[in-house]
DNA sequence: CAGAATCCAACTTGATACTG
DNA sequence: CAGTATCAAGTTGGATTCTG
């Protein structure tokens, strides 16, 4: 007897399509305002928390802060935090978040390749 | 002389972290809650309303309705209506829609690929 | 069938001020 | 420096109803 796709059996393979698959709830971190931007950032560079926040243009402390802890939960950021006085935090991507930067990155650099087409197309 | 990438001129070359890049803001079609899913759903397959809205897990009508519409601006879906009575009107992906979803597709399987490895890293 | 319109609830984000 | 706390404001999302 054969599987069907559309047997709600979860664990079979997951699928960002389905309501409440995991894939989902990651894919969020990854893809939320800030999200792709961080691991964008941090991609082949580590930084403190002032420097990241002054190279993604826009975020406030706030957004950051949340953002990167998010990332941390999901095993894509690195936390390091140096105990001395004035505080000296790093944050850098796990294996596990490069994975995730380069796809990420590979769609922006495609958006930005692509923006002139997209403005024209959008007549702009 | 050189140029640096610290250059606040714009047009040099669009670059997503930069707060007023169009890019950023076509970004946000694409990694908004439904962009990618839509575009997902519509990669190699052309779909009714409700067919898409079948495919795409948890998403209401207004959503849907207003994904599409802001994709269809952005150049990256087609959509085409066939007067009839009942209603009949088809969603497909333009060649920059493929492009897109090209991008976001092979995210969404890495995620899904790594969810495993991702959930044990948040301890689930 | 394919939506548009309306209303309202929930979540997100930002500004500002403050702390160890 | 690296954040947190608080509150205000904006945005998104859903349920429902309606229509050509």
């Amino acid at each position: 007897m054969k599987m069907l796709d559309t047997d709600k059996k979860e664990n079979l393979r997951p699928d960002v399509l389905s309501e409440h698959c995991q894939s989902r709830f990651v894919m969020n971190h990854v893809t939320n305002r800030w999200g792709g931007l961080v691991l964008l950032a941090l991609s082949e560079e580590t930084l403190r928390f002032s420097a990241l926040r002054r190279k993604i243009g826009g975020v406030s402390e706030r957004m950051l802060s949340q953002t990167l802890k998010t990332l941390e939960e999901d095993g894509f950021v690195l936390r390091k935090s140096y105990d001395v006085v004035p505080p000296h935090v790093e944050y850098s991507l796990t294996p596990l978040g490069e994975g995730a930067a380069k796809h990420f990155g590979a769609l922006a650099r495609w958006l930005e390749d692509n923006l002139e087409e997209i403005m024209k197309a959008r007549g702009e």
